[in-house]
DNA sequence: ACTTTCTAGTTCTATTTTAGAACCATATTG
DNA sequence: CAATATGGTTCTAAAATAGAACTAGAAAGT
């Protein structure tokens, strides 16, 4: 017993998708790695965090589906950490974090790094809920329904 | 020192989100309290969490100004505890964590409850990113500048 | 060729967090 | 006013985390 809880099969689809990555490190590694960090001491020195827990975090992403480990794109016998389709497909809960630590995270004078268009350097718009006829939709506009298969 | 690593002060809005709802539980009590969930029970016995941990979270959260506490609506002397505006805010992420969990970490066969409109039944839009001027934006199309105050 | 340094880890220990059970005070119900 | 529900606190064992020390193989310098 008093083995960490497991959400993996909860029919909720964030209960499970925070089984995944709903710890500390997680998401700040693919954070980085849709900044294009791909190598070990890349992330390491990057992040500030211990080895060892880059280590388990590493393998566990990549036997998660999130990560994969592949030869190093500048020749060298070491490997790279990339992301999957599925690793990838966290952009929007990291732009979401983003915008919402934008909101309310930060005093008056605080510098932030922020979210720009590549191509222009114009920053991204917010993001917003929308029914499927395009009208927007505010959280009190939504609501949960039980599975019913 | 081995304190846990503080973000706080972290120039990323995203480092900065996660030291505030970055843990297993957190992100779970806030998405059900945007199902309507007040009261100490039933965040208990529905997320199946220990009550000391449950405690604690409540607490933290509460000093971070994300829930409040305010007298019960049924008129009893207990206390509820219900989102602010801040709390609120963290709709999206839920939203973008429950559609990247309906993408990739359900069987074929596995029921999910899913996020409709309350008015017609019908599911919501996928969220996507867009640019100022209203065209659609994948990952590759942005970048992250650093603060320059 | 050989020594040095870099990379990517593993192992070890101390501290902190988590899970769960037991306990307790106050509020509400029968 | 006795029983039960509510909202916690306290206790212990197990697990996760942080950081330092160590290591093996690759790359670079001489």
């Amino acid at each position: 017993m008093v083995k960490r809880v497991n959400l993996r099969d909860d029919e909720c689809p964030v209960a499970r998708a925070l089984d995944v990555i709903g710890d500390w490190w997680s998401l700040l590694i693919i954070r980085d790695a849709l900044d294009g960090v791909r190598r070990f001491n890349e992330f390491q020195t990057g992040l500030g965090i211990a080895k060892g827990m880059l280590a388990t975090r590493l393998r566990d992403l990549t036997e998660r589906g999130i990560l994969e480990s592949a030869p190093a794109s500048d020749g060298s016998a070491y490997r790279e950490y990339v992301l999957t389709e599925k690793g990838r497909g966290l952009f929007l809960v990291i732009v979401a974090l983003r915008q919402w630590g934008e909101d309310h995270l930060f005093g008056p004078n605080q510098p932030m790094s922020s979210l720009v268009e590549t191509k222009t350097g114009a920053p991204v718009a917010r993001l917003g809920l929308l029914a499927q006829n395009g009208q927007r939709l505010e959280w009190t506009d939504t609501k949960v329904t039980k599975a019913e298969d």
